[in-house]
Order: C-alpha cells, then structure tokens, then sequence
RNA sequence: GGAGACGUGGCCGAGCGGCUGAAGGCGGCGGUUUGCUAAACCGUUAUACGGGCUCAAACCUGUAUCGAGGGUUCGAAUCCCUCCGUCUCCGCCA
C-alpha cells in the first residue's frame, strides 16, 4: 500500500509513478473520491456516536440515581438507527477504498532506470565469462535424461506438466545446493535460518502483495483457507506481521528453503521445456528487515550474498537492475542475476532481489520501536532468491558438461555429494 | 474425531451490562534522594483512524480497539452465536 497523505497530497507524483510503470491513473482518481467520501461520512458518524455515548451515560445516571429514564431511551432511538445507517454506507465505501489501495502498485524508486519493459532494463555488472566448448553443448533437458537424473515423463505422469522426478545423483545435486546455499548464508553472511511452513493463509498473502491481485498465480487448498507458497518470502515476510521489533534487532536477514508453487497461469507455451519454469520448484530465500535508512543498503548486501553463490560455484552471471515497467508489484527497485546458460546461449534468471521500501510493511503491519523510544515507524523489507535451486542445478549441468555427456562436480559442492567429482551415465 | 478449560495493555493479572483504555503488580521512561551501585519515593507509560491548530511537530479533541467477526441492548471486556488460536484428557497418527 503507498501512504494515504501521499495521495491525497501528491497525487501526479503517484499517476507519473504508475505511469512509469506502464498502468493508468485512474485508481488514484478513485482513491480520491471514496477517500474524500469516507472521510465526510466519517465525521459525521463519528460526532453520532458522540452523541449517542454521551446519552447513553445519561442514562445510566439517571438509572443511578433512581430516575425514570424511558423518555431518554426514546429520545436516543432516532440516534441508533442513523447510526446503523451510517455504518453500513460507511462499510462499504471503505470495503472498495481497501480494494483501490490494496490494487496499486509500489512507487519505483528514482534509481530505477525508466523504460516501458525488459528492453530497458540496466545491465549494472558482468561476473565471470561463459566458457568456450571445443564441442556443441546440450541443454539440461537432454543432458538430464540422458545421465538418467532427471525424468520429465514421470514427473508428468504422476502429478502432470512442469513437475518433474530427479533421480539419483540429480536429487543428491539439487539437496547438495541447497545445503551448500543454506550454509553460505548462515555460517559466512550472518543470516538466521527459518523453515517455515509450506502454506500459508489470505493474510500472509496480502501482506506481502499476491492478493488480492494475483490470485490466479497460486495454488489454492481446496475446502481449506490455505494456499501453497509461491516463494518463501511470503511465509518469511509475515513472520513478523502484526509486531513492533526493537531496533536494536535490526537489520533482521533471514534465509529459508522451501519448495514453490505457481500455477504459472497465463504462460502457457512458455520454457515448456526442461527445468526453467516449473508448478514446483525449490528456493533458498532472503528476507531483511530494515530502517528506511539502511534499507538501500541492504539491498546491495542481499544482491551481493546471491551472487556469491554463483561465484563459489563457478557459474557466469551479470546483474541487471529492472526498469520501471519491469518491475513486480511490490518492488520499489529491484535487480536480477543472472546466470549464462551454454544451452540456450542465454543468460536467465536465477535470482531476483527487491527492496519494497515500507509497501508490503504497510499491507502487514510490520513496524519497529526506533532506539531512542519514538513512535514506531514502518519498516522496510526485503526479499530475493539466493538461489533458485532447479535453475543453479540447470546452470551446474549446462556449464559442466562434459564432451561425452557426463557433469563435473563443481569443488565447493563436492563436500555435500561424499566427494563425487563427476555424474556419469547409470544414475 | 470425542470431552472440557481458556484467550484482557510490553509481561503477569483483576474486572456485579453503565463514570473501565481498562484496578494492581512487573518491566520501561523521567525525576527526587544517594560516595558509586542498589534500594526507596514521586510522576509517567498503547495503537489506529478522523477533526482542530500548525510550515510541520508538539498539543487539544472525537471515534474505535480487552483473539476475530456477527448479534442482543439506550449502553458490551462483561450476555448470545460463529470462527480462529492455546491448554488438558481420550482416540488416531508420522
């Protein structure tokens, strides 16, 4: 949600935002009017509502000292019944204000270079070079099958499209990442670890932006209030919806594993092939929470910690920051890795890290006491991948792969797979 | 799944349907006293949304909030209903 006084007080700065990012303004004129309208009804009802306490209280003295207080009870009915009137008029003036406030987009921050789509995202930095095959390299979808590690057939059949079965040497890969990861993150960046639950109810959905927008990119529990996590941010975000951190905690960096689930509605035709786009996929996830004053920062030191991953691993990666049209719902500024993919000749994404300012701390109530004993403020949050697992095992297979099919284990990995050096044919 | 108990402020804990935003205690903050520390004493101590004043804040003021949502009532922390959560016992279960 973006502040109410600054939308009220600055509203072309918030229509040139949104049409930054490629939308109308026309929620913000809405906004206008039922805020405007809410606040009139509001007045109002609220001075009823005086009246009415102070009536109420009159007779009760009146009860006390013994009086007979039918005529005041009858003088308040006419009272009560505007009352309900109020309320239900004001209800629903404030049930569509939620909806507008809830449906508008984050402001971009003014680092973010502006541009209608992905043509006008920034590449900010380049790590590593591809490497240079003295044969053809194969994609990871016939890599995979082929060493027997990966089987998209009976991911198919036991669940159906975008699932997939890792076998073997291929499930001990994707667990050896994810160790390797968790393990970068807590023990050498100082983050804590949390596993949280794998579903998560509406208003952990809301808080962080999926809903009420989005509910056609999750998977719903049916007969349950539950849905699946799309991402770890969710479940890790809301941890503390709803609380006032001291700031002495702060900054607050979590990293958490856990599968997600997209329905990835709306794609179809798209990366049908392989690993890239999945209905499941497993995630290392980073969370901070931080002061609005530090929060930018934090940003580089999350981006930093993703693309270390990629660095111990050997992986050629570069960084991009997305351009105001790019930009997902919540972000205020976001930058993605990503890493060089032989098979498709391609750099893609691996990872997304974003800064969404005080946004989603708004949607969840997610403050902190400031050290010298203020008010509380809204904190800001942060979330990005480090890493996606399926497409680092993607870009492990791709960029190992050797001239007769087999994969070389990359060194820092080799700890977690009893010191396997390379997946060759037979599982 | 069956039976029961319970959800009050940062924490603990009172609260006959009316003057209870909520006693009391702890903790926090400010102060007095005090070689220092401690103790004692005094005061203070929620959040949201509006209105007034203001450049803004402070401040003043209203409404709401005692798990959540409905209901009864002139009036609900207190009564009723539904839901959520916690705890105990039985059953089942990884």
């Amino acid at each position: 949600m973006l502040p109410r006084d600054l939308l009220r007080n600055e509203p072309d700065l918030v229509r040139a935002a949104l049409a930054a990012r490629g939308q109308e303004g026309a929620l913000v004129d809405r906004f206008l009017a039922l805020d405007g309208e809410r606040r009139a009804l509001l007045v109002a009802h609220e001075e009823r509502k005086r009246e009415r306490n102070e009536a109420s209280r009159e007779i009760g003295r009146l009860k006390a000292a013994g009086s007979d207080a039918a005529a005041a009870i009858a003088a308040v009915a006419a009272l009560k019944s505007a009352i309900e009137a109020d309320e239900a008029r004001l209800a629903g003036v404030e049930e569509e204000l939620a909806g507008v406030e809830l449906a508008l987009p984050n402001l971009p921050h003014e680092s973010v270079p502006r541009g209608r789509d992905e043509s006008a995202n920034r590449v900010e930095a380049v790590v590593g070079d591809p490497p240079r095959f003295p044969f053809r390299p194969q994609a990871h979808w016939d890599l995979g099958p082929a060493l027997g590690i990966l089987d998209f057939e009976r991911g198919a059949k036991v669940a159906g499209a975008r699932f997939t079965a890792y076998f073997g040497a291929g499930a001990r890969l994707e667990r050896a990442l994810v160790n390797f990861m968790l393990e970068l993150h807590t023990s050498e960046h100082g983050y804590t670890e949390v596993l949280p639950p794998f579903v998560v109810n509406r208003d952990s959905l809301v808080g962080t932006g999926q809903l009420p927008k989005f509910e056609q990119d999750l998977f719903h529990l049916e007969g349950y209030p539950y849905y699946l996590v799309p991402t770890a941010e969710v479940p890790v975000t809301n941890l503390h919806r709803d609380e006032i951190l001291e700031e002495s905690a702060l900054p607050v960096r979590y990293c958490a594993y856990t599968p997600c689930f997209r329905s990835e509605a709306g794609s179809h035709g798209r990366d049908v092939r392989g690993l890239i786009r999945q209905h499941q996929f497993n995630k290392v996830e980073l969370v901070h929470l931080a002061t609005p004053e530090t929060s930018y920062d934090e940003l580089e030191a999350m981006t930093r910690h993703a693309g270390r991953v990629l660095e111990l691993l050997g992986l050629p990666y570069r960084v991009v920051s997305l351009s105001t049209g790019d930009l997902g719902f919540a972000a205020a500024k976001t930058y993605d890795l990503e890493v060089w993919l032989p098979g498709q000749e391609a750099y893609r994404e691996i990872s997304s890290c974003s800064n969404c300012g005080d946004f989603q701390a708004r949607r969840a109530s997610l403050r902190y006491r400031p050290a010298d004993g203020g008010k509380p403020r809204l904190l800001h949050s942060l979330n990005g991948s480090g890493l996606a697992v399926g497409r680092t095992l993607i870009a492990v297979l791709e960029n190992y792969q050797q001239e007769d099919g087999s994969i070389a284990i990359p060194e820092v990995l080799r700890p977690y797979l009893g010191g396997l050096e390379r997946i060759g044919p037979g599982r």
